[in-house]
RNA sequence: GGAUGGGUGGGUGAGUGGCUGAAACCACCGGUUUGCUAAACCGACGUACGGGGAAACUUGUACCGCGGGUUCGAAUCCCGCCCCAUCCGCCA
């Protein structure tokens, strides 16, 4: 959530942003709202500090009192606390609830964008920042989409999955595993030569967690949940990677912090099934490799576009097409200040498929979950943090089996041969 | 699932209901001393939200797992919850 000290001291640059994704009239008020609580809480609680000061005053004259035995000079001071404490109470009361309302208000400000992020509506107003420089790949007569290349190779069953779990749980089998195993072992190796820390973290988070990194309260629909423990299947390894540090303050000289992970990720996507859903282009579990950064303020624009120089070289080596997009206000998502989604170019679909979203959060989760530092003048102040995939794991595959069919059979890129242990699937 | 013991500052760990925001030690930071390093010594050393101040800083309140209660006054007493450790059971 946004900080309310930036809220007070920058309220038209957040404005301004806010009307970037689209917040009119009406919810622009919930700005002034934020503020107007804030004056209320403050009076508020000057008051009730007052109040117990004085309380506390009174108390200590009291023991004294009672050592010497004067309690008839006693009496009216305890009267006086206990009126006091009465007043206290209310005035406690009355200040958890303006907090409680400005708490809900605040949950309810998405990010402010960066002044770089483009205006618009829908994912057709995003930004081409990157565009694929050479000609679409021509597939052959005969080329057929992934789903059919699946099957024909004996890849991956999703028939087998309805049967043990549902729709959206993929059985890979046979060089279809394998390629899994490879892609995954390799861009944690990619990542680790980057200088990112890998982390194998726990699949099911607690509460806290999944409120730190923003899924909670309002993504609740998304998460798959384990009532009896209350425990959330993670959306991404996002969630337990960065929730690490949370409540941290960390020292300026441990930044950046860069950390990678490979997971499963469990989304339940309600009601996001329809068209365009076909084969793996959007499953229920599915692997993915992702990157994080806790980063300085200073430094988080400059490590933004080290992670998508460092994406980029990735999809390069998988010799596969793609672009990169600088997302809209209106397609970002409700946590990002500024959002890059790379795609990569299914040439049997023939569109583009998202397979990597690598965003700047600035201090957005970091002040929902408290991590900061502390700098080089003793100050304590908020980490920003940062991730993207790197990379998730089934749109690459069907990118790879479609754009690399040949009649032959499937060519495997050179980058993945010492992983997958063969250069052909056929 | 059963039993027991615990949750105090970055760590270890004291703490008879008022003098405890909290001893001591370690770590960290600043300094003194010393060819260098080490050691020794001295000092500072929590967080949040307010008030005052341009700032350094100063001041109020809250916080000893969380939430309630008793009391003029709670880290300390009472109740509920959560979490952790160990042992037993089950188990890859």
């Amino acid at each position: 959530m946004l900080q309310l000290k930036v809220i007070r001291e920058e309220k038209t640059r957040i404005l301004q942003g806010l009307r970037k994704r689209n917040w009119e009239g009406a919810q622009l008020k919930i700005i002034n709202e934020i503020l107007a609580l804030d004056d209320q809480r403050r009076l508020n609680q000057k008051e009730l500090d007052d109040s117990l000061a004085e309380a506390n005053r009174l108390s200590k004259q009291i023991g004294p009192l009672m050592g010497q035995g004067k309690s008839a000079e006693a009496e009216p001071l305890k009267q006086q606390v206990a009126q006091l404490k009465e007043q206290s109470k209310q005035l406690e009361e009355r200040q958890r609830s303006i907090e409680t309302e400005q708490q809900e208000l605040l949950y309810a400000v998405p990010n402010c964008p960066h002044k770089s992020v483009p205006k618009g509506k829908t994912p057709d107003d995003n930004a081409v920042y990157r565009p694929w420089p050479s000609p679409m790949p021509v597939l052959h007569e005969g080329a057929v989409p992934h789903w059919d290349l699946g099957k024909k190779y004996n890849l991956f069953d999703f028939e087998l999955g309805v049967k043990l779990t549902g729709a959206g749980f993929p059985v890979y089998r046979g060089q279809g595993a394998k390629l899994q195993r490879a892609l995954i072992q390799f861009f944690l190796e990619e990542n680790i030569k980057a200088g990112y820390e890998e982390i194998m973290p726990p699949l099911l988070v607690n509460e806290d967690s999944a409120r730190g990194t923003g899924q909670l309260p309002d993504k609740e629909a998304q998460m798959y949940a384990c009532e009896r423990d209350n425990f959330y299947l993670i959306p991404t390894a996002e969630v337990p990677v960065t929730n690490l540090w949370r409540g941290d303050i960390l020292a300026e000289k441990d930044l950046p912090i860069k950390a990678t992970a490979y997971t499963a990720c469990f989304r339940r996507e309600a009601g996001a099934w329809g068209a365009h859903v076909r084969g793996l282009n959007r499953l229920h579990q599915f692997d993915k490799v992702e990157i994080v950064q806790v980063e300085h303020p200073d430094n988080s624009y400059k490590a933004h576009q080290q992670m998508i120089a460092h994406v980029a070289r990735i999809m390069k080596k998988l010799e596969l097409p793609y672009r990169i997009l600088l997302l809209c206000g209106g397609d970002m998502g409700f946590a990002s200040a500024k959002t890059y989604d790379f795609e990569v170019w299914s040439a049997a679909q023939e569109r583009w498929l998202e397979v990597s979203s690598v965003s700047n959060f600035e201090s957005f989760q970091t002040n929902r979950m408290q991590l900061r530092f502390k700098d080089s003048n003793g100050k304590i102040q908020l980490a920003h943090t940062l991730n993207g995939s790197s990379l998730a794991l089934p749109r690459i595959v069907a990118a790879l089996l479609e754009n690399h069919q040949t009649p032959e059979g499937i060519r495997i890129p050179k980058a993945l041969w010492k992983y997958t242990g063969f250069k052909m699937i056929s």
